[in-house]
DNA sequence: CCTAATTTGTACGTATGTATT
DNA sequence: AAATACATACGTACAAATTAG
């Protein structure tokens, strides 16, 4: 048996680690080891292979580092896909990046106020979780060297201190504090959604669009590690001042 | 000199190569190395911090997999990134899931034929570089289970074979030829684009909705690894029956 | 153009620490 | 408490890619 995988990896063609990594993925893929099940170990792949325990860790690290394969000390390597999983990548460096602010656009801030968790879905939705009351920020965002209003942005913050409760509820302060929120260091995870939708009469006014007008809507969920939602960001773009665009690479 | 520095990795706590690459982030993030330039090498760090030239090689996989350095054999490592730039990524199974088509759609193609560079913008662009003949397939997606349409869907492709062209032209097989193009294996890079636009007749009519009635744009061009540009898809989605929604999770 | 020196990559061995079972 | 399994860390040697001369 260790006899025949050691010429298994004899017949392959580049580095000892490629083979038998190449090895352990075919057999992942072909369902010998299952979503969940454990690889064999260091020590069992050393013997049986007839390689170092360098090789195998080599050959591992290339498994966890394409995500089929988590290790735990102690534990073992336990499968987590059974085929490498094709990933795109966006490089976000700041939040602000994402958000298409930065210096390009200045943000004019409307009103603040807390709101009831059912004012409206977003509302209820900060508050749900949390139980914390929910401030919503509502602001026009222009583009600089421009007069017309780029979008309409209505953050929905839960808030979790007294000092960011008053720098919110503060027209001067609350861009800063709904930056300081959102700060690519406490944020682990965004789900947004995009869609189009004709603006209705009210927030057509705003952006000083007719009515009916095409308008690019983007709702973002902001979620710390601990999974707790921290903001809801409803933003309603100008249809044709505004195109989101985005590079997806692969990893 | 290498005195100093051994004791540097003294007073930190933790594993050595995570001190020692603790300290080469913090020498990059100052400035010490600048982006292109090169780290010292692995013997120069072996010496200067008294460690071995495993504990030097882990430190800078370290770096490596935080996207700070490159490293190549014969050469050296260099520096990309002053700061570990935040990562979202998002994870996309396949090209498939990306467009939402899956098993949750169905497609309809109404033409194929082969266009002029001058066609419009798309056909020019497919065309310009490759100077490859570009073949325009227009389409319809429906919904599982609907029968109004989801989206008007036009595809630029550089057709490369003769083969490819016969099975684009083809209505019957234009679809999977258009699936097989943009396999997972074949795209590197994708930039897609997304805005909202008011309907015109035409298009209205093709998508069963009143002209002027909002709708999800999305332009996506898609090149190989030699940057060549392979097809470019522009996809007019029906605005209430269609959100496009993402997870970005930091990786 | 070729050679030699440099630098990282691959691969072996060994020992001890630490988390999990 | 003991056994197991991965993590850290020392050593050595040669191969392969790059660069300098």
């Amino acid at each position: 048996m260790a006899q025949e995988t050691q010429t298994m990896l004899q017949d392959g063609s580049g580095p000892y680690y490629k083979r038998l990594a190449g090895y352990l993925m075919d057999e992942i893929k072909e369902g010998r080891y299952a979503i969940g099940a454990s690889l064999p170990t260091e020590k069992e792949l050393c013997d049986s292979f007839g390689v170092s325990r360098h090789t195998t860790r080599e050959a591992l690290r290339q498994l966890e580092n394409k995500g089929l394969i988590t290790r735990r000390q102690g534990s073992g390597s336990t499968v987590v896909a059974t085929s490498p999983p094709v990933r795109y990548e966006q490089n976000i460096q700041t939040i602000e990046d994402m958000l298409h602010h930065g210096k390009a656009t200045r943000l004019h801030v409307l009103s603040s106020k807390e709101v009831e968790p059912d004012a409206n879905q977003f509302a209820s939705q900060v508050t749900h979780l949390g139980k914390t009351p929910c401030i919503w920020v509502r602001s026009i965002r222009y583009p600089r060297n421009d007069v017309r209003p780029l979008a309409l942005v209505d953050v929905y913050v839960a808030v979790r201190t007294k000092m960011q409760a008053r720098k919110l509820l503060d027209e001067e302060t609350a861009a800063q504090e709904i930056v300081n929120t959102v700060d690519v260091r406490k944020i682990d995870r965004i789900e947004q959604a995009f869609n189009a939708v004709n603006v209705a009469d009210a927030e057509a006014k705003l952006l000083h669009v007719k009515a009916g007008d095409a308008a690019f809507q983007i709702v973002r969920h902001y979620y710390d590690a601990a999974g707790r939602l921290l903001v809801v960001a409803h933003s309603l773009y100008h249809g044709s001042l505004f195109t989101y665009a985005s590079t997806l690479r692969r990893s």
